[in-house]
RNA sequence: GGAGAGAUGCCCGAGUGGUUAAAGGGGACGGACUGUAAAUCCGUUGGCUCAGCCUACGUUGGUUCAAAUCCAACUCUCUCCA
């Protein structure tokens, strides 16, 4: 199929969203004559986000700005079980207190993407914790386990590198996709929605759905799959240097998270300004037509819009202030990342190592004691070669702050706490 | 229930009595080069009060001057048979 007619499915694909769709004209003739109601789960595996799920958010973001109804789905329910698919081995289970934990954490940075509300086109965010945990074993085994095939269900992709590692898939596992089937009907039977949403590597789970609601008597449901992210020298997206790519800011502060698009590889300016902005297509465009050095300010532009959608346009700004001053004029930007030290501490003089840790620098002395000797360690951008060496308040410059520096990038201000 | 195989550092994977904090690769981090990019090259990659010490090769015991390496039991995984 060439063109859409839709808007949404228009978007999508020019925007690079599509990697598999289970009945693209019917999902599109669905999306051009009525309101159409989707949902896209996230398991609630950590506190926040990270940039990774950013593409599924953004899918959602699009649905409602083209006039649908968007559902965030919480796994409050089937986090409880953990989704093997493509996974090497089991996950940890999580206790209830965890799981309740995270989905409040994770549901804060959603409303910068989503309106919620009551209104027809209004988002809408659910946990499936609502109707999975008071199932009833027998009851869902006959009305739902009876419809599924054990040999079917051996026989997809996400399970098979986990039986052909020889990997124990444990029953509970198993059950997984079955959930995730019964999700998708459940929620079609409740919110009239059509569509579930996902990664590639749902593609499995969504069909399941599917095949479900025929055999339950839902309308015809739909499958939309984004392709899995990975950047141009395959990392994995919303990883990196420090760790995951958050979405919270009170773990990953907005400067950090901008940094992490102004590094984006030269090749991948072009897509993620597609996929994470909201750009209009012609100056995205324009802007992917700039090369050589150029390609540097589309890169602040990338990183200014995608921070700015998450963290306000005013952070975002800031932010972009803050790297200019640090990076292009070397100066001591206010708003770099801080830690308090208390006075006392810092009048004494406290160890290099030791503040090294403090500031996130480092996971241990040893390792920062190898930073300073691998050259990598600046204060005040002077380099160190002393691991011994103490910091105390006479560092303190005329900024007011000592500015402690990893490598090119990573630079903490040290402040002085009363 | 029976017979075999296996469990090594972030991951993969060598290592079958001492010089092994453990080859090699990947990843990650730092340096050089650049454009806060990629590619390439170099270095680092258990902890500490760091020329020394401590903890580590599934768990717990044992043999030995000495064990990741040998023995026993246990736990978990896999394969075949029932």
């Amino acid at each position: 199929m060439s063109e859409f007619k839709s808007d949404f499915l228009r978007t999508l694909k020019e925007r690079g969203f599509i990697h598999q769709v289970s009945d693209e004209r019917g999902l599109d003739d669905l999306f051009a004559k009525e309101t159409v109601t989707a949902y896209i789960g996230f398991d609630p595996t950590a506190p926040s986000l990270h940039a990774g799920s950013l593409i599924q958010i953004m899918m959602l973001h699009w649905m409602q700005k083209t006039g649908h109804r968007a559902i965030s789905l919480m796994g409050g329910g089937t986090g409880m079980v953990g989704d093997p698919s493509f996974k090497e081995e089991a996950r940890q289970l999580m206790t209830v207190d965890t799981i309740e934990g995270n989905i409040a954490s994770i549901k804060r940075a959603f409303s910068n993407y989503l309106n919620y509300g009551d209104g027809p086109k209004d988002a809408l965010m659910i946990n499936n914790a609502e109707w999975l945990r008071s199932l009833n074993y027998l009851e869902f085994l006959r009305d739902v386990g009876k419809h599924f095939s054990v040999n079917r269900m051996l026989s997809f992709d996400s399970v098979k590198t986990r039986l052909d590692r020889e990997q124990s898939l444990s029953f509970l596992e198993f059950n997984y996709m079955i959930l995730q089937a019964y999700d998708f009907v459940e929620i079609a039977k409740r919110y009239d929605c059509r569509l579930q949403m996902g990664g590639s590597d749902q593609w499995g789970n969504i069909v399941n759905g599917i095949d479900l609601g025929h055999r339950m008597g839902t309308p015809q449901l739909y499958a939309l799959t984004s392709p899995l992210l990975t950047t141009s020298s395959g990392a994995k997206m919303g990883k990196s240097a420090t760790g995951a790519i958050w979405l919270n800011a009170d773990m990953l502060s907005a400067y950090d998270f901008w940094q992490y698009w102004r590094n984006t590889e030269d090749a991948d300016v072009s897509r993620f300004l597609k996929l994470y902005t909201t750009l209009p297509m012609d100056e995205i465009a324009r802007l992917s037509a700039l090369g050589g050095s150029e390609i540097n300010e589309v890169k602040k532009i990338l990183a200014t819009e995608v921070t700015a959608i998450l963290h306000g346009r005013e952070s975002a700004d800031q932010a972009a202030e803050t790297a200019r001053k640090t990076f292009e004029e070397g100066l001591v930007a206010e708003n770099l990342p801080s830690v308090d030290i208390p006075g006392t501490e810092l009048d004494g003089g406290i160890g290099l190592l030791s503040l090294m840790v403090r500031a996130g620098l480092a996971g241990s002395n040893g390792e920062a004691r190898r930073h300073i000797q691998g050259g990598a360690v600046r204060i005040n951008d002077e380099a160190v070669s002393d691991e011994r060496r103490l910091i105390g308040s006479s560092e303190i410059t005329a900024d007011g702050v000592i500015k402690l520096s990893l490598g090119k990038k990573k630079h903490i201000l040290i402040r002085r706490a009363a």
